[in-house]
DNA sequence: AAGAGTATGTTGACAGCGTCAACATTATGT
DNA sequence: ACATAATGTTGACGCTGTCAACATACTCTT
């Protein structure tokens, strides 16, 4: 076999991908570059240019790549609970923070600035962005949807409007502790930063319903 | 006077900032660059670095002048909000998202990647940085706490905790929006985005307290 | 008032960046 | 087998952030 790998290297694309998650991962936004990324995936500095139209269109496909992830977990976590739909939806918001904890560029360039701007620029030409696959919003959804219907969410408020304000206080949670807020706030308070979360959740949980034991951990 | 402006400028530092600002909202995070605000404020392009050691720390300053802009347009609406603590919590929210829209650019930046990133290495040299009056989150905490005296969020919790529950979501609402992401789904459901963002609103301030009417708009 | 010292601004250079054009090599379909 | 497309390389361009060396203007001591 020996694979001469020489010249033709089938498959970039998917190695670059690659590379690109673990260099962001390594040297952040600041220090990923299409140059470095070339020369990890042991190519020239232009061979990426035959797989992505521009860094914006790679930067693009890792944030709809990342969707696609982050809409597998929660589908995910949701079918591994049993029980009410409420603990469903509360498992679905620990495996978001999981998600933007264990990815956290992944995660800020999912949805911070350069990644949407990248995702819109490049979606207008290639329509398969922003398929059903990569709604990462259409499961959450459901859930709350199902939540109502159980009587653990109220069932006067438009499912939609009450979808967006759960994501929206699981995404904002997820953003501040990326951003390092929360392990600044606890530490100023002598808690750990795992101890603020829960009890931000704990908040949460009794918001949303009339109550019951909430378990699991961060 | 004629104001021989050759030379020294008096004050460039305070022009500079100016311009920056106007510039990322005219051209966003992506075309801001040194030598075109260098180029804007009339001087060559190394002139800033007499007066910021880096791109890093001028960006770090414009975090820093946003999160003062932001606690005084939060303690303003509070002053000027009479009634119950409930009515200033919501009314401080309401600030919150007006300001992430006005100044996107400056939210992004404040609290997204780059500006906390550069805030938190220029803030180990410079301990001016996180003063008390860039604290935009004490002024919401207060809050929270004369709303729990008053009754109108549950006593029981944690106050710490609580706040951040609240800016959570606050901050999650006004990402997500900055995103694009309420505009696309109100899009996809036929709703204005400022309906669905009083929708949302709805749902917070429902899930705060024992309700009563909540007034305002966005 | 004179001159020293400092603050501020300029010029020129450097490496690294994204991207384009021209060219080289390999794979594929007939 | 050969034409053609797909893929990879080399070299160049203008732009970027930043450094070193130099020029000019303000300020303070005497």
């Amino acid at each position: 076999m020996k694979g001469t790998k020489s010249y033709h290297h089938k498959d970039l694309r998917q190695a670059l991908l690659q590379h690109a998650v673990r260099l962001i991962q390594d040297e952040g936004m600041k220090g990923f570059s299409m140059r470095k990324l070339a020369a990890l995936a042991g190519v020239s500095h232009t061979a990426p240019y035959r797989h992505f139209a521009s860094k914006e269109e790679l930067v693009a496909t890792l944030m709809l790549d990342g969707h696609i992830r982050l809409r597998a977990a929660m589908l995910a976590i949701a079918a591994a609970t049993s029980g009410r739909a409420r603990d469903k939806l509360l498992a679905m918001g620990r495996a978001y923070l999981d998600f933007a904890r264990e990815q956290p560029e992944y995660i800020s360039l999912m949805f911070s600035g350069e990644g949407m701007a990248a995702a819109m620029s490049v979606a207008s030409k290639h329509s398969e962005f922003f398929a059903e696959d990569s709604d990462s919003f259409g499961p959450l959804e459901e859930t709350v949807r199902a939540c109502q219907a159980e009587g653990s969410l109220d069932p006067s408020s438009e499912p939609g409007a009450l979808s967006f304000a759960v994501w929206s206080q699981v995404h904002g949670l997820a953003l501040l502790r990326n951003e390092g807020m929360i392990r600044l706030m606890a530490a100023e308070r002598g808690h750990t930063e795992d101890d603020t979360l829960n009890a931000v959740f704990a908040v949460f949980s009794h918001w949303y319903g009339p109550a019951g034991a909430v378990g699991g951990e961060v």
